[in-house]
DNA sequence: GGGAAGATGTTCT
DNA sequence: GAACATCTTCCCT
């Protein structure tokens, strides 16, 4: 148990135990945290994705389990990771409850600590609002790969804890991006007048 | 500030 | 063999 995540204790598990839009809403605010043998980095979630079971096309689990998708009909509160474009990662928080195959995409952070360590690991760039503005770019500045597929999001090296001294905002709801199936659901939600969301 | 195009490799059909 | 929950670079206005 470090001591960052004494600071920043976990969210419950229950918290992922809900409706998988109400859980892509109560995410924004909170802070992702990555731990590593030395330094500890920290975003707060700007920009969240639905995928749901039914009636959502676009949802990796919508045509039944695959070997790509498995981790997303495990527990909540755990983590989906796969690899896109030949390139990226993308981070998802399994949801509602064990077995029903949906989960949250988030799609970016704004950086709180351990910024020298994104910096880092994405090769350099300084721009704050490009460091973890987009699943791939996030991905690469926490280090996050598909090993750590179905990781427990309740422990270190990587968990969720509230962000509990941000103050109130307004979420606002518009269509995902980059998929071409359920394209017009307004399944995207993020925090009114952040400048660290990966899109306008 | 925005649009187009190419890179890249895993997964599923 | 096609699709893909993306990013970067390059060119345009």
């Amino acid at each position: 148990m470090s001591l960052y995540n004494y600071l920043w204790p976990p969210l419950p598990g229950e918290f992922y135990y809900d409706d998988t839009v109400t859980v892509a809403k109560n995410l924004l605010g909170k802070l992702l945290c990555r731990s590593t043998e030395r330094h500890v980095a920290a975003g707060i979630i700007v920009e969240t994705e639905a995928y749901l079971s039914e009636g959502d096309p676009a949802c990796h689990a919508a045509r039944g389990m695959t070997r790509r998708n498995a981790p997303m009909f495990g527990t909540p509160g755990s983590a989906y990771v796969y690899f896109i474009y030949g390139k990226y990662n993308c981070f998802n928080v399994v949801t509602n409850k064990p077995g029903k195959g949906e989960a949250v995409l988030v799609r970016a952070l704004e950086p709180v600590m351990g910024e020298d360590l994104m910096c880092r690991l994405r090769g350099g760039i300084t721009e704050r609002t490009a460091l973890a503005g987009g699943p791939g770019r996030l991905c690469q500045a926490l280090n996050i790969d598909r090993s750590l597929n179905e990781h427990d999001l309740m422990r270190p090296p990587l968990w969720i804890a509230s962000g509990g001294e941000i103050k109130r905002f307004k979420i606002i709801e518009t269509a995902r991006i980059g998929i071409s199936r359920g394209a017009a659901l307004p399944l995207r939600f993020y925090i009114e007048g952040s400048h660290y969301i990966s899109r306008r």
